[in-house]
DNA sequence: GGCATCCATTGCATAGTCTGCAATTATTGC
DNA sequence: GCAATAATTGCAGACTATGCAATGGATGCC
């Protein structure tokens, strides 16, 4: 409940800048496409379209969601087998992204050939890494640091692919391309822990 | 160009409200439905609800759509034939209607059940009435009041059925809805001169 | 090079909108 | 007639959007 009215307007303003940007981008080649077209398209001047984001760019890709608070809480407070909170933490964090498949597909094709936008999306995600270190950290204190990180490096690439996979093709829910992509990495893990063995 | 974007924001926040007062009006019943849910349905606090409607019943019907003014202004000048010129006028009102077919129909089903709701209806009807009356006294300052007065009716008699035969059925669109109306109108109009004749 | 033009970006003052809260007034079921 | 629930309204303050004007960068043309 902690998102008032007016933080609840201010997504929807944002969101409707984003969807502007990209349908613009999509008719006309995000080049040709100036801030006074966007904030015509949104409904909103000029100036606010620039107080909402800094650019194009930070505009095409909006701001994406981080994990959802309540899901981090429970996987850091979890007890169960790591694999199996972390997969419910994704999860949850999936369902988030799932009805937003329209706008993921636009920006991930704008980001094929815009590399700032490219940039920002990879800056996102590392941002995502950064987070679910953190959360790691608090799941697991006494495992080394960088146990952790290539752990959340791990799951987070993974999710990178189901979201490409997803947006691909849409007879695919995102929830099953993230499993499909899970399946791939434990199977190159017991590789890895054969050849150990071996 | 008169609409500011302030007065465009203000036109689809009434309309959110609209849309969520007969939503929830449809879900549950027009009687069950508080104005503290159609406010939090419509993402606007319950203030904010009487800052657009004075009631439940006044935000079901919104504010509906007058005569074109420009549409208006080429009637009043006009200088075809009168039946041509009115459906001239007639048919850019028709068009503003066209796209919300969803929220006429709930309106309508509503207004059946619900007397305060249908007396708003017919008072905005009365007010089209007023305002073609309003239009034909400048077209045709020569003719009587009372021709204009039933001049105006007829019309707007025609425009109420066109609306109820469209909202019906899903397979035909205002327009034709109009058309059919108005030639049912002419054929009456035929009539009624034959037995002047004979 | 230098100028004109278009677009991006920012600061600022102001107008306008939304909201929380509390008080007042119906309505309704019992 | 009394609670309880819902409808309305006033008000002051928080917040947002906007217009405007200024600055700077980039481009293209003479």
């Amino acid at each position: 409940m902690k998102i008032s009215l007016r933080e609840k307007r201010r997504r929807q303003t944002a969101l409707d800048i984003q969807r502007a940007t990209l349908d613009l981008a999509r008719e006309y080649g995000f080049d040709q496409v100036t801030t006074d077209a966007i904030a015509e398209r949104a409904g909103v001047s000029t100036r606010t379209f620039f107080n909402y984001y800094t650019n194009k760019e930070a505009a095409s890709v909006g701001h994406p969601l981080g994990l959802p608070e309540e899901a981090k809480r429970a996987f850091e407070a979890g007890n169960r087998l790591l694999s199996e909170d972390l997969r419910n933490l994704m999860a949850a964090h999936l369902e988030q992204i799932e009805d937003m498949q329209d706008i993921m597909q636009d920006m991930i094709r704008l980001a094929r050939d815009h590399d700032r936008v490219k940039r920002l999306l990879d800056q996102f995600l590392a941002g995502l890494v950064e987070e679910l270190k953190a959360s790691l950290a608090l799941r697991m204190p006494d495992a080394p640091d960088d146990l952790r990180r290539v752990l959340a490096d791990w799951v987070l690439t993974g999710l990178g692919h189901a979201i490409t996979d997803w947006v691909g093709s849409d007879h695919m829910s995102l929830q099953a391309a993230f499993k499909r992509e899970w399946e791939v990495q434990s199977r190159v893990a017991e590789i890895l822990l054969e050849s150990r063995d071996g």
